[in-house]
DNA sequence: CTTAACATGTAATCTGTTACATGATTTC
DNA sequence: GAAATCATGTAACAGATTACATGTTAAG
């Protein structure tokens, strides 16, 4: 139950509607948590009957901007320092890396490959946020860098990897 | 839909159990693709209804042994060669990092320092698979140990990163 | 005047989690 | 004979995805 979070926690900074907060998740932010526009809607609602946040304004075309609350932002904090213990998390990729058995010494190739291409085109899209974010002072910005600090490294381990693995086929 | 995949997968090499394969689902393959018991077993009876495996055997105490179909494998391969564009995974971890600045310096750094525990705790729960397992050469083996090198090179990364993040707080 | 962007909401369906529920066999 | 392990199954609920459904305003 983390979009409750990832919603707290944008809100931190200035009260938005749920159409900014879908802009913001299909932004930075999508590598990280991806999220759609019903779930963000819906969680939205509950959130609000929940008072973690209210409705701080409405503007043209139906616009609600959404503002945290202190009981929002005394969540957001116990989330942080308390969340839940990471469990491992699900990897399509390497499930397909175990069975790579049963294909023939080409098509295992062509996984392989295609795992170097994700990798290198995830790089590249960080790479291209990296340079093009204006980055200033604050704490998203601040802290926005290091998880993207950390995304490159993980784009670089699995470029790394793939190239390793692709030469121990032979 | 890979948890699917992950059970056709693992009856490749020969039929098993619903309670075999939760097993297996417990052990090495819990770090790439976690799956309850419920799950598996649901599953399974779906998998028996679409004729990707059968009951292939009956035992005492109604256990029930699954063997792999023509169809099963050939689902198997058609998956593994263009199983579906990974999207980016969600990661609650990062995300606790990207809303770092609601909470004071002393507990920022006590966050970075439970990911760099979990990252070193992770690590040498792989090591520990590595050493302790008796690594044939069957596919299984072969691909299996190529996901474990990920997985060390992973934790490896995670722990790398958290170290420069906590340094970067300072 | 037409298109793109703004803006919100609901419903159906699927996947996954937790809990409940039951019973047989082996081992100590 | 008690406990551990083997063995399967269902139900309730939570979370996520996809599709449907509607309407406004600004810009060209």
């Amino acid at each position: 139950m983390s979009l409750r979070h990832a919603l707290l926690g944008l809100l931190v900074e200035h009260p938005a509607s749920g159409y900014d907060l879908l802009k913001l998740f299909e932004g930075s932010l999508a590598n990280v948590w991806p999220a759609s526009q019903s779930q963000i809607y819906t969680e939205l609602t509950k959130l609000a009957a929940d008072e973690l946040i209210t409705v701080s304004d409405t503007g043209p075309r139906g616009r609600k901007e959404y503002a945290l609350t202190d009981a929002g932002r005394d969540e957001l904090r116990r989330w942080l320092v308390d969340g839940p213990p990471e469990r491992p998390a699900r990897n399509p990729a390497l499930l397909r890396v175990f069975f790579l058995g049963v294909l023939d010494q080409r098509q295992r190739a062509v996984v392989l490959d295609e795992m170097l291409d994700n990798a290198t085109r995830d790089r590249a899209a960080l790479e291209q946020i990296r340079d093009a974010v204006d980055w200033d002072d604050s704490d998203l910005s601040r802290y926005g860098r290091m998880a993207l600090e950390w995304g490159l490294r993980f784009t670089a381990m699995r470029r790394d990897w793939a190239e390793w693995a692709a030469a121990q086929l032979d």
